[in-house]
DNA sequence: CCGATTCGGCGAATCGGTTCGACAGACAGT
DNA sequence: ACTGTCTGTCGAACCGATTCGCCGAATCGG
């Protein structure tokens, strides 16, 4: 069922067909309407390949996930949720493409079998060799995070230095003297990821104007490291009052260390962290923190890319998200310690 | 860079290029290398949507998943993860396709545009009229649940039935008598979600066979449902001593009300349930369940899919997983309920 | 009443690959 | 020497859309 096929049995020619679909010339009421019929009758949608070979694009964007071995952080997975809203609106499909050494072949074919109109890129780095791959190519872009040099590029990024600042700083206020961040892995941190690079500027920025002391300890995604993580922080800082965490997968695990160190949270011991909303609500008790917007972010993400996509040639744009603390149950004020 | 240009660059007509790449017919070894480092030295790479049009196949599946509002579950994720990996490994692209009225339009896209040539279809209802329309169109896909009529077609999907009655069955062997069910959310049941409802049907059979007094809990897919489920079952029955549960994502929730009741688990309660093994091994304490081989799923799908995409005529396979239980430290045998 | 304009529609070219049939030249068999 | 096969290559058709240029008929103004 193609559109020759339309065209016949409407009796009009295939470009009439086509012009009767697109609206992009004139074609009679009446002629329109016997093209409908047929159409109907015989469920025609046009070839999307056809469509994309004529036109030179497709209709379709790629998606650019973490490697999958690691699992997506809810707050990942609600990025991707959106972007998918979000392109599904704008009536663009998605290409999901993995990344990682594993992966490399999938990323060739997205980009120089020109499968995809422009790419979402997720987990950035401050050097990001698929950054440089992707301007080489010519194909649009927009990344979540941003690299080193972030002007003149399209991105969407959550100002994690100047959140977490606020942090310590929401601590400071509340008396806390001796406070811990709670960063990602040290694997990701030397590979250089801009957010927790950034978290920890802005710990260190903060905690040094506040006259704080400061302790920085990376962890794993999951459970058991941020268990591990905790016990270590208890061990080695019986003094810290508080931590601020970046590390949303690994708040079970630090609420299950403190626990059994038989520390309440807030009583004994305050909690504030940069997470997804649904994450920090559903934490017991309900996390004191900074709600990152994954779902504004997907939507603007895609609504950045298809502006490429439109006009190469305009002003890049960004957009640093710096969403407010919410005031939850984990934060209290500062008592003097009574262990150590 | 197309084709043309490489073949005007070798000295050869485009149908030898085109020859020497897919190796379809015989090209001598001196040509085949000239036209070879042409095109490293162009970093050529064939249009995707021509070669699509032309072969009538575009090597990318759809993947439709359940609707991203509601947030997918760990298992669910690690099944998109397989199969973006063993697609991958295929080289085959993936194209994410959200169900749901609000992506109708995205799923006719993916149908009827030829965009894929096949599809994995998640979550479906014992009634799917997405099935339908599938076959109604001619599109391979293979399903991960299986529809009420599932002699004929082609699905992967887990043996709740059974194992919900092993589950029971472990319980009774340990001297429970008085159990409960812990299914999905009410609204999916009232749909014709296939695993929970043989859940439930696994559930009866084998609390009737062992002469068990069961009760069966609907619960929401997150921490709050489940903590709100727990609280009127230990309200309801408070003779229970455990649960079966097929809903991974209320287990925080659960075990939160549990030990807001002063109940221990495994001490005072027993748990047991169908969960990912990452989420069973994380849970405090490990879970004792029957772990989903999401992974495995994933591939197996993929496996199935291609399968049916190179041969349309197949004789339709499935695969019906049944985990075995892998004993960790949530259950123990019943003692005389102290508490009611 | 005639030339200009508008309207609706048609035919053909095009996008970038794949593939079929043809064909020249080398070589072997009789 | 003549026929037959094999090898390497080429030209052209084709996949199913979009789009440009063109043309006949109807309409309009002077």
């Amino acid at each position: 069922m193609n559109i020759g096929e339309i065209a016949r049995r409407a009796g009009v020619s295939r470009s009439t067909v086509s012009y009767a679909l697109s609206g992009k010339r004139n074609v009679s009421e009446e002629t329109r309407l016997r093209i409908q019929q047929v159409i109907d009758e015989s469920d025609y949608r046009p070839n999307a390949a056809a469509r994309a070979l004529k036109e030179g694009r497709t209709r379709t964007i790629g998606l650019v996930i973490p490697p999958p071995a690691r699992r997506l952080t809810y707050m990942q997975l609600e990025f991707v949720a959106s972007v998918l809203e979000a392109a599904a609106q704008n009536d663009l499909d998605v290409l999901l493409s993995p990344s990682g050494d594993k992966y490399e072949h999938a990323f060739k074919r997205l980009i120089d079998g020109r499968r995809v109109d422009g790419v979402i890129l997720m987990e950035i780095r401050l050097q990001d060799p698929r950054v440089e791959r992707l301007e080489k190519a010519g194909m649009p872009f927009v990344t979540i995070g941003h690299t080193a040099r972030s002007d003149g590029s399209w991105w969407v990024d959550v100002d994690y230095q100047g959140l977490v600042g606020r942090c310590v700083n929401h601590l400071a206020d509340l008396g806390h003297r001796s406070i811990t961040l709670i960063n990602r892995s040290a694997d990701l941190l030397a590979s250089g990821y801009g957010p927790g690079l950034r978290a920890r500027t802005g710990f260190q920025d903060a905690v040094a104007e506040r006259g704080l002391s400061g302790f920085e300890y990376p962890c794993g995604d999951d459970a058991p490291a941020g268990d591990g993580c905790m016990a270590r922080i208890l061990e080695h800082h019986p003094e810290v009052t508080a931590a601020v965490t970046v590390n949303e997968a690994a708040l079970p695990g630090l609420q299950r260390a403190l626990h059994r160190a038989g520390l309440d949270v807030p009583r004994d011991f305050s909690l504030i962290g940069v997470a997804a909303q649904h994450w920090a609500e559903e934490f017991h008790p309900p996390l004191t923190s900074a709600d990152v917007p994954a779902g504004e972010m997907g939507a603007a993400a895609v609504r950045l890319l298809t502006e490429r996509i439109a006009d190469p040639a305009a002003v890049p744009e960004h957009l640093l998200l710096s969403p407010p603390i919410s005031l939850r149950d984990s934060v209290s004020r500062a008592r003097a310690p009574e262990r150590g």
